[in-house]
DNA sequence: TTAAGTGCAAAATCTTTGCAAATGT
DNA sequence: ACATTTGCAAAGATTTTGCACTTAA
């Protein structure tokens, strides 16, 4: 997967999604993009403090919304965010994926490459999508420990 | 499984746990083993709208330390309490079990006769703790559409 | 030029904290 | 009688809304 993207590709990206490249716009999508964890508001605004809280929130909110991102609740219930991969539509969310969160740093790992075992649901359950959350060392964490 | 419990069992349960048997608890603790889905705040504020809210917050919060109930995000990241089994542990629960969250009603079920299959995960993540959440039509939502 | 996006102020929620009064044992 | 629990008020934190100013196209 080509995580790694330039200044022109994030502008691609807006475009596609009829959004005006602003200069916010661009951080937000370089900040995310150059990480393998997802980003939680509060992630944000600590990187980026010159930027308006508010506008934050109608950032992910906005990007959320044409499926350039997806959201994904932590162990405290805190929304992180995560950059979607090329078969997420904008509000259709391929997040059938595991999502790891670790105990000690609290990032939470999107692994899209792991796919989900099926699983028969109980009589009169129509499951349409499925998320696996787990928890425990991430790698760097674990390390440290051992 | 005897989730049907008589007021003296929900006594003992307090009791057990070194708690007082106040009204307000008991009612709690009735209200979530008659359920068969989770309970949020929003849910116990609206049925017992003569205790007060801080003091519905601070129940649930000694309720799952103590480990009667475990906590549960919905799909709107909003806490939902369940009450947990008698494997369940203060502080260590067992909730390695499927949670299916319906779309149409929002209420969460704890499946826990489900075990989940064995994951395999990329090389340096420590695993501990498993839950899988499924999204859909539950049984009573799937009568009413199809 | 003008529609979209941003910043600031303020409102609306949600959650926590402190303390006096009430309750359970 | 005494420690716990509750209710109320108030503080903190988070998220949303309205509107004037700014910016991208």
């Amino acid at each position: 997967m080509s995580s790694v993207k330039n200044k022109y590709q994030f502008e691609d990206l807006l475009d596609k999604h009829q959004l005006k490249k602003t200069a916010a716009r661009l951080r937000v999508l370089s900040m995310m993009y150059s990480k393998n964890t997802a980003t939680s508001q509060p992630d944000l605004e600590s990187v980026m403090q010159d930027i308006d809280r508010v506008t934050l929130y109608r950032i992910l909110s906005v990007f959320e919304e044409k499926g350039i991102i997806h959201k994904v609740f932590d162990l405290n219930g805190t929304a992180n965010y995560a950059v979607c991969h090329s078969d997420c539509e904008a509000n259709h969310h391929h997040d059938e994926h595991v999502h790891f969160n670790c105990t000690a740093c609290y990032n939470v790992y999107c692994l899209n490459e792991l796919t989900l075992p099926d699983l028969k649901l109980p009589a009169g359950f129509r499951a349409e999508g499925f998320t696996l959350y787990a928890s425990g060392l991430c790698p760097t964490c674990s390390k440290k420990v051992s």
